[in-house]
DNA sequence: TCGAGAGCGTGAAAGCTTTCAAATTTTGAA
DNA sequence: TTCAAAATTTGAAAGCTTTCACGCTCTCGA
């Protein structure tokens, strides 16, 4: 491979020379700049990224942490930052934390002396990260946080109308009727878990309604999660004519301990779920839910991140992206036997069909 | 941050001697190597990998070129790659080439002056790989293809066995006694396209059967296509009592096409698909379908592509990993009307229930 | 025609590590 | 105690680029 010593040398001109020409960083009058563009045409030269970035101190690359790409909400976050990051020249590395405080460390360690521009973090349970990723700032790379945030921070980020979206799904089933409501959240400990409850929690009291005793559960984000809760919601009587889950995971699992009740989602309970998930769309009933783009989410941290770059002093910035009600097949008028059954006024969106 | 001089300054050694403990690439007496070590402790120091990477020529940098990881079975793929990168002390870089043959070679010229380690590649439509990655060779890089295979491949590859997957999955649906059996492979460009259809071929051959003409439909492997070849597909008489669709995506469109015919999947028309994707679950009926595990795929070619790195001339591995055929609801024996209909012997498995 | 200043181009230093030949110290035997 | 051999340790070079101070070459005005 060619260095920039034999560009030099082909093109007759100095090292500098072939740098400016090369970066844009100084004038260089046409003829020596064809010469030097013809040479590394010639030749195939590529810079060397690692050559650059230690003289920089910065390379072209922007590190992702997040908590497990299994988790089919995190692909859409990743790819939307990959695609924003490939436009701009940059490439993506991606680090899997499964939510360990931990192993998120651990990476934060190991990333740091490759000296990434940007850093993207979804922060893992109990995430110190306002405090780990000081060392990065004073580096001089950009660090947004999305999703969720840990304690104290105070930098870029990108979050969704968490509470918003989940006070209009509440809003919904209380319009079509719905008195006793079940919330199933994430983990308290995140703060998207607080805020849908808060808008939740909103959404009851501002219609005169209580949430019974037993009828908040906190799980953790999974079918399994969502499983156990929904059996015991069942179990309870009155049982609740409808329940908010918190993610679409927690979702599938109350469908499954509906379905193995015997009991039938959504003539006997309603379902809305939180996330608008792809397969929510194949599950029977379909499944009503609170979109948000993971994808947007991604490429707006990574614009975020990498204007950053650019723009050192900016002022920080708090993107919140809106969220958007999809309501489907798993929502329904409560059933007419209980007691507060009313008419309802709501009305039915349904979803495009698939074509 | 610290560097390597500021450390033999602290122990009082040479630059040397530092690096020699560090890396343990020559023996250092106990009193230095503690000093050194004791020196590291306390600055935090952690060597440059830029640096490192320049000098050796290469870096702890494994990359991964992918299809999409939208696309539900790459996730997987992907998790298992970097599970075994991290443990090893590599890092992963993620591209997305949406099979888009072009972005396959972008992402390759950017990537090479990073020096990575290894590369894994799942080939794009037409990749040309083979020529493409010669460079890589030629710089010490392990190049691991995997999932599917370019023209004249001689490289390290992780495949599964998809013929054999593909065989048993149509011997299942013969042994239930359908006859009328349809197929609808994903782009026969690709290897693991062939090698599936292969085995639908092989076993209606030993069967005695033969394929009806329209039988055999080749598509994207996605919804879209499966819905649209399915649909054609039930128009056709005699209609058929099964499809093996050669991927889960097209068999959820094929189910999507199925209900929206008014039929009833499994008794009117049996549906196995390919590739065992958590969402096959999720769908009613569940799908069966030929289950590959994409972890495995993923770890297997990162430890391959690692142990090259060590093992530079060892013999060229092709590693074949095995599919598992799972029976879940979506298929039945053919409907009694069929002048075909017989007694089944073949046996009725169940997945376990989820809990 | 001369001088000043603008515009360009140059070469060396710096950034940090690995590696190798050479220098130094230690060890063991005589 | 001395010397050769073995074991350690050292220092400098190399790997490739960016950047900066400095010098050269025009251009333009006087």
């Amino acid at each position: 491979m060619a260095n920039m010593k034999k560009i030099a040398e082909i093109a007759g001109v100095s090292l500098g020379t072939v740098s400016h020409v090369l970066n844009g960083t100084a004038k260089v009058r046409e003829p020596l700049r064809k010469r030097v563009l013809d040479a590394v045409h010639v030749t195939g030269y590529q810079p060397s990224q690692l050559a650059r970035g230690l003289r920089r101190d910065k390379t072209n690359i922007l590190a992702m942490i997040i908590p497990d790409i299994l988790n089919p909400f995190f692909p859409g976050v990743v790819r939307g930052a990959e695609d924003v990051a490939f436009t701009k020249g940059y490439r993506l590395v991606l680090c899997n934390t499964d939510n360990d405080h931990s192993k998120e460390i651990m990476h934060l360690n190991a990333l740091r002396t490759y000296l990434p521009s940007g850093l993207i973090v979804i922060p893992s349970d109990f995430s110190e990260l306002t405090v780990q990723t000081e060392s990065y700032r004073r580096a001089g790379a950009a660090v947004v946080c999305i999703d969720r945030l840990p304690r104290n921070w105070d930098g870029d980020s990108v979050t969704i109308n968490n509470a918003e979206g989940a006070y209009e799904a509440a809003s919904y089933l209380i319009g079509l009727g719905h008195r006793e409501m079940a919330v199933i959240t994430g983990p308290l400990h995140l703060t998207n878990s607080q805020d849908r409850l808060k808008g939740f929690k909103r959404a009851m009291k501002q219609s005169g309604l209580e949430i019974l005793p037993g009828y908040m559960q906190e799980t953790t984000f999974d079918r399994a999660g969502g499983y156990a809760k929904t059996k015991i919601l069942l179990k309870m009587l009155p049982r609740p004519t409808a329940i908010l889950a918190c993610n679409d995971m927690i979702a599938l699992g109350a469908l499954m301990a509906i379905r193995e009740a015997r009991l039938h989602c959504p003539d006997d309970i309603s379902l809305c779920g939180f996330d608008g998930l792809d397969l929510t769309e194949m599950t029977s009933p379909q499944l009503s839910s609170v979109y948000q783009s993971p994808y947007q989410l991604g490429a707006a941290a990574a614009e975020l991140a990498l204007d950053r770059v650019e723009q050192k002093n900016s002022p920080v910035r708090h993107i919140v992206l809106k969220t958007e009600l999809r309501i489907r097949d798993s929502v329904a008028p409560p059933p007419k036997s209980e007691k507060n059954a009313q008419k309802t006024t709501a009305p039915k969106l349904r979803s495009a069909a698939y074509s």
